[in-house]
DNA sequence: GTCTATATAATGATAGAC
DNA sequence: GTCTATCATTATATAGAC
């Protein structure tokens, strides 16, 4: 599993096992030590090259960055995070290391973490704004929340990685994986799950002020997805 | 920010603490001392009670188990993953610690914190199930994945907290960013992103063989959305 | 149950030889 | 640039007094 550390400088090589061992393990549970021993040399020579645990982390910031941002990689490719994202988790196994480093800078709050964050909003905003100029996309109520929501869901498959694969019967995330969530998601953002309007309406109406009244047959709270019932509906308590 | 450290038995209080701090800073950066120390006694206490550090993470993972299960709680309520989340999230600021210890288990790869997910998992499957015989939801290509989909997006407010609030300009997850997420969320489930069916067309035609025919004037990768793009048009190269 | 004192190991970091 | 040897600190964990 461990790459067979091509012809890089020994500096390089460092940052690499550093890398890999905090994405795989996170930062304050991966020894100065361990790192020496993936790299192949001693622990005096990564302190000798980086002078501390922390620069080093810094440092390993720093290059996943470039290599999102694609300060080197092929001149034509896009430079977002988003973009990069794709690329890299279609071929999941090669860059596994990065991903992981990924998921962590952007969990573990971080200012680089955060910047790539804010930067993925941005982009995504702009998209949707474009694309609703368009005609492609449906404008939201509240744009910079959706541009926000949507940037988050697309990080999910980073941040969950391994809970996705074995919710679905695989080791990890694969290649195949991946390529399974293209459709479902698409046709979640093309067509949404509720077939009806009715609970939208009737948070919209919730939220407007009544309780709501277009309301028939309530089938009761569906008690599924995440982040409904803005107040369950007050069981009429306080327009009546 | 601190609890008033309510009247628990000194054994509750060091469970306590130690799940604030594994949650806000991490099970290896968290030492036994900080833990006896926030929890107002000596650190050979903690090992009295508990055996092990690990020993106590375990506690912790079961406490935070029984409160989502809801063993406790009053009776009444519903007794799972989403629903608790959406209890918790509607007084963020009070059970911040017990979303940032549930953000870890479900992202350290745990495995009561796999078991978590999949249950999740499972719910949402059913829940989906329900609602589409019953008509009020679409059926997906791939229920298993949708249903892994919906309930990964579900997660995303406890796995990004801290992102969330700062891109939307307060210190954290704020009870009013919460409650302004629902709309947004509620769109994209009714109505989706996409105003037509052209992305969702093309991945499926893309998918079932051939590069597409439907395909009008192309406005290019759309750049943003993540998960999109199953293998970005192969530049004719294989069928000529 | 709770403490102080201590054992033992691991950690980040430094000194200095080559 | 790279190493061995070592320091100072902190970690988890134990012993034993009260």
């Amino acid at each position: 599993m461990r790459s067979p550390s091509p012809d890089l400088t020994t500096r390089a090589r460092i940052r690499d096992a550093a890398l890999a061992l905090f994405g795989a393990n996170g930062y304050s549970a991966t020894s100065v030590r361990a790192i020496a021993e993936r790299a192949g040399v001693s622990a005096a020579l990564v302190m000798h090259h980086f002078g501390s645990k922390e620069a080093l982390r810094a440092e390993c910031d720093a290059h996943i960055v470039d290599e999102v941002i694609g300060r080197k990689e092929q001149l034509a490719t896009d430079s977002d995070l988003s973009s990069t994202m794709r690329r890299w988790l279609a071929d999941v196994d090669l860059y596994r290391a990065s991903l992981d480093y990924l998921a962590r800078m952007i969990t573990d709050g971080t200012d680089a973490g955060a910047r790539l964050f804010d930067d993925l909003v941005d982009r995504t905003a702009s998209m949707i704004d474009a694309e609703v100029a368009a005609g492609r996309m449906r404008s939201s109520s509240d744009p910079r929340m959706t541009a926000v929501i949507v940037a988050a869901h697309g990080l999910v498959p980073l941040l969950l990685e391994s809970q996705l694969g074995r919710a679905l019967g695989e080791p990890g995330l694969t290649p195949a994986l991946v390529a399974r969530m293209t459709l479902p998601t698409l046709e979640l953002y093309t067509h949404g799950l509720y077939q009806t309007t009715d609970v939208l309406d009737a948070a919209t109406a919730a939220l407007a002020g009544r309780p709501d009244t277009t309301r028939g047959p309530r089938s009761d709270k569906g008690a599924g997805d995440p982040n409904q019932d803005p107040d369950p509906p007050p069981a009429r308590a306080s327009d009546n």
